[in-house]
DNA sequence: TCCGCATGAATGAACGTTCATTCAGTGCAC
DNA sequence: GTGCACTGAATGAACGTTCATTCATGCGGA
């Protein structure tokens, strides 16, 4: 049925063109009409698709989170080594990072906010995704390749914050002159000195 | 003369309340009037004091930030070796948000947003704040205590990534069983045993 | 000492703007 | 002809900011 698939398209170039507008204003300072004109429709036909403002962004969030979430294990699980299941994870995160820039800018601000301020909405998806991490350190202890000396929390929320203000600062940099995937490379041979047992 | 310090009194409270009520709401979903209830004065009496909402973040930004790169570079100075002085950053840093949840919410939050979107102010002392790690670094590097084979720029990113994203961590959540100065140490040494020469 | 005047800090109701959201109407597909 | 996706002007709530007015204080003259 072209119908559907005409349906499909519209949602898509909203969801896309709202990523767009988010990233280069920001969520409060978006109005909808810009979406709507980006996406080319109607003020009106965004909320056939979406019940508001909101649940675009939390849209946004649930899918492309999910779509990481899977890719990011799979790297992961592709390797068995757990530094190597390291270096895997923070290839992916700055590859997609690299990748998706307005995404990454969206996620990275708006996320925050919205992690502490919508109260209703809990993005149990990004919880998942640094359990990737926890998950590789918890076995890395365990199989007694990383030294047990360190929390596996305070270790995953290490690693992550490393990759992600680097992340976060190459966003942020109009015309960046560096390659983020390169830093991936080092970040991870400092942990991992750092963490051998 | 008691005026003037009632007029500093008052400017005083006005700020405070800001903090807190950007630290429960978030900065936009703030309004003026929450400011003026909990300082106990009129709406109007704020724009006696600031030109407007946007100035009494961005003096917030400036006044806090002053202070904490003073006292920060102190702490700093007060050792020598490159990796106490690592130890050094790190406990005070996670000190700070410890002692200042209300603020430290506020920086972690509004000052990504207000960074990338509030085109007109860049807010320059948290580009020396973290210079202060990346002068630690070079040093270490010099004196050959850190190995050079890394990037200072990324290390330095690294590092208060790392704290910063626990100390986020923490401060969302909302009774933390755990004192976060505790993990200064540990990710201290995770970094000093990654980068040393 | 007391009174009246001047000052300017403080007030808070009212204003004006900015959107998110709605819905009556349009036109296309079948 | 009917149904349905779509449109975009109209609506109204939210909220930052303004400003005419009030009020406390200090000072000088009698």
């Amino acid at each position: 049925m072209a119908g559907d698939e005409n349906r499909q398209d519209k949602r898509t170039a909203i969801l896309q063109s709202a990523i767009e507008v988010f990233a280069e204003k920001g969520f409060h300072r978006s109005r909808v009409s810009d979406i709507a004109r980006r996406a080319g429709v109607a003020d009106g036909t965004i909320y056939l698709y979406f019940k508001s403002k909101d649940d675009i962004l939390i849209t946004i969030f649930e899918e492309k989170m999910e779509q990481l979430l899977k890719e990011a294990q799979r790297a992961v699980d592709a390797v068995s080594d757990p530094f190597d299941k390291m270096r895997a994870f923070a290839r992916y995160h700055m590859g997609q990072v690299e990748e998706n820039r307005a995404l990454s800018s969206v996620f990275q601000v708006e996320l925050r906010l919205s992690n502490k301020f919508m109260k209703e909405y809990v993005p149990k998806q990004l919880r998942k995704y640094l359990d990737i991490v926890g998950q590789i350190v918890r076995e890395g202890q365990e199989r007694g390749f990383i030294s047990q000396e360190y929390n596996p929390i305070v270790i995953r929320r290490a690693f992550f914050g490393a990759l992600d203000e680097i992340a976060m600062q190459w966003t942020l940099t109009p015309h960046p002159r560096y390659r983020l995937s390169s830093t991936a490379e080092e970040v991870s041979e400092i942990f991992i000195r750092g963490l051998k047992a």
